[in-house]
DNA sequence: TTGCAATCTTTACAACTGTAGAGTAATATT
DNA sequence: AATATTACTCTACAGTTGTAAAGATTGCAA
């Protein structure tokens, strides 16, 4: 039962955020709100989100006559998603290999360095401890 | 001018990895390879490549009735851009929260993590020694 | 020179994605 | 009740992507 690997399209990502933010939620109100940012009208609005209850993406409960939305994943698992799909594609599946890109190509300021070393610590420190859960 | 971030789809990702691999590379070539692992015929293979030249993702050269291909990109863009991608739609753009989740996420084993900070501390140094150039 | 083998060109098509107009239904207002 | 407002449904269309068959070329072997 390996959980499956979301892939969100760029329209799928901006309606999903909102739906996080606001769920549960209709149509409308997201459409409202990525009027602003995405400029979109109400029917491509309603037909993404539809489109996303088809896929599993979102659900919907109908309450009278208004429908109300919900998203059917975290956004852990739409990230974890996200970067299984740049991981698979572009370093061949290995996850170490692509942070140590990120590490060369990306310049860090010595903050964040600091922090992600600190973080690191901390992770070894406790998978260091605990061996069996 | 901010160099372009390149988005690559699944099967320019298969393309080009045998591009990089054997150019300059007549298609013929790359077909053979992607047969195997693809399972993707000649038409396949050759539109997906012309559409890449026209993308500027190769360049062609004409040697006789023979066309040479060529990666138009490096291996360092391609990934660059799919992280840019993920970094982008999952994580607002933020490149160290993103580093965050992934070592949050998947767990990784004590010798990676090893190596990461070992990494890190390198860098640091590195960083913080020279402050111009 | 004639035909074969290798390579290229053209055309197609379905699924998916972004985008949205137009029409319908249900509710709220006067 | 008549109308205005709100929300929903249906339909469409162009561009991208994966996938490939069929036909045209061209250089080489017999």
């Amino acid at each position: 039962m390996t959980k499956k690997n979301y892939e969100l399209t760029e329209g799928e990502w901006a309606i999903i955020q909102t739906v996080w933010d606001k769920e549960p939620c209709a149509a409308p109100v997201v459409q409202e709100e990525l009027e602003a940012r995405k400029n979109w009208h109400y029917s491509t609005v309603k037909t993404l989100m539809d489109r996303m209850v088809t896929k599993g993406l979102l659900t919907t409960e109908r309450i009278r006559n208004l429908i109300l939305y919900r998203s059917a994943i975290t956004k852990v698992q739409a990230q974890k998603g996200e970067i299984m799909r740049a991981v698979k594609r572009a370093f061949n599946g290995a996850l170490t290999p692509m942070m140590q890109f990120m590490l060369d190509e990306h310049k860090l300021s010595q903050k964040q360095l600091a922090e992600l070393e600190s973080l690191i610590r901390k992770k070894r420190r406790k998978s260091g401890a605990r061996k069996k859960r």
